[in-house]
DNA sequence: TAAAACTGATACTATATTAGTATCAATTAA
DNA sequence: TTAATTGATACTAATATAGTATCAGTTTTA
């Protein structure tokens, strides 16, 4: 069970590279290059962003992507809603025959507290909060002798 | 993002099914036609399950299969590992260019707790359980008037 | 003892999702 | 004016999920 698709992975890593050039444009030709992301793939992937108003644009020479939102409001719940469609444990899991009274359902309220956890999981990782942690592990493995 | 696929959705109702009738055996055809599930697809499922030990069967006219471990210790993570494979976040969010020491990431470490979460989350939801809270429902929704 | 009701095993097809590629028009800086 | 860029969109490929079909073997029972 893969949680994360490339989708949400690369997207995750873009804004990351775009919030470190926080207020510059970068192109996604870069961002695709450095970060081992396919060209057109990226591409479609940022202009989702642009259309949840993650990040903006700059069309023509010297044009490219900046971030937009506040990365510490930017979620992986969110993005995992943007690309992947929201968290739902099962369209309804005991239907029919099994569960006479949806209304009531008490399955159907565990499987509603579940997808709340995980959401709410995923809600507390931003890309800020990423950025920072990437900061320190760069930092440690750029003192220490990098075994990898 | 779907977190049961049908595989473990159906399994699910498949051992709910068997674990009501504890003691005794039930066939295919009558689980799948009770409950709606693909007649071929089930046989498979109950196949993958008898393998892994959850369930017995018996051949021949009057066979059919039967509930083996404790239903209070089968977990719904138990069944996603079967049909779905291990939860996991992603395979390694941010490798090369970015992650620089694997060892030390702190990335990884957000990654695996938040797979922790979720399995356990799941780890608390076993087939006694549901079974449980199935009863009740039904007992519910058979004294007040069903409005579906 | 033969037929019917079953499971065991496995191969196959269909559909949907995910991943990746290609193309062309429009914009803009130099 | 040209090269570097995004906007938009259509396409293909690979993989995962869902569902079907078939045949051999076992067991009850008429
Ligand atoms: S699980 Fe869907 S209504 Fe009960
Ligand atoms: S995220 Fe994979 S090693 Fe850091």
């Amino acid at each position: 069970m893969k949680v994360l698709t490339k989708n949400t992975d690369y997207a995750i890593r873009a804004l990351l590279a775009l919030a470190a050039k926080k207020g510059s444009y970068l192109s996604a030709k870069s961002i695709a290059t450095e970060h081992d992301i396919p060209y057109q793939f990226l591409r479609r992937l940022l202009q989702e962003m642009i259309r949840h108003n993650l990040i903006v644009s700059k069309e023509g020479v010297q044009g490219g992507f900046m971030m937009q939102k506040n990365p510490d409001e930017i979620t992986v719940t969110e993005l995992i809603e943007i690309f992947q469609g929201k968290v739902q444990v099962s369209e309804c899991m005991f239907r029919k025959q099994i569960c006479s009274n949806r209304a009531r359902c008490v399955l159907r309220h565990e499987i509603m507290r579940i997808e709340h956890v995980v959401q709410s999981e995923f809600e507390k990782v931003t890309i800020g909060k990423l950025l920072r942690d990437l900061e320190v592990v760069n930092q440690v493995s750029s003192k220490a002798t990098t075994i990898n």
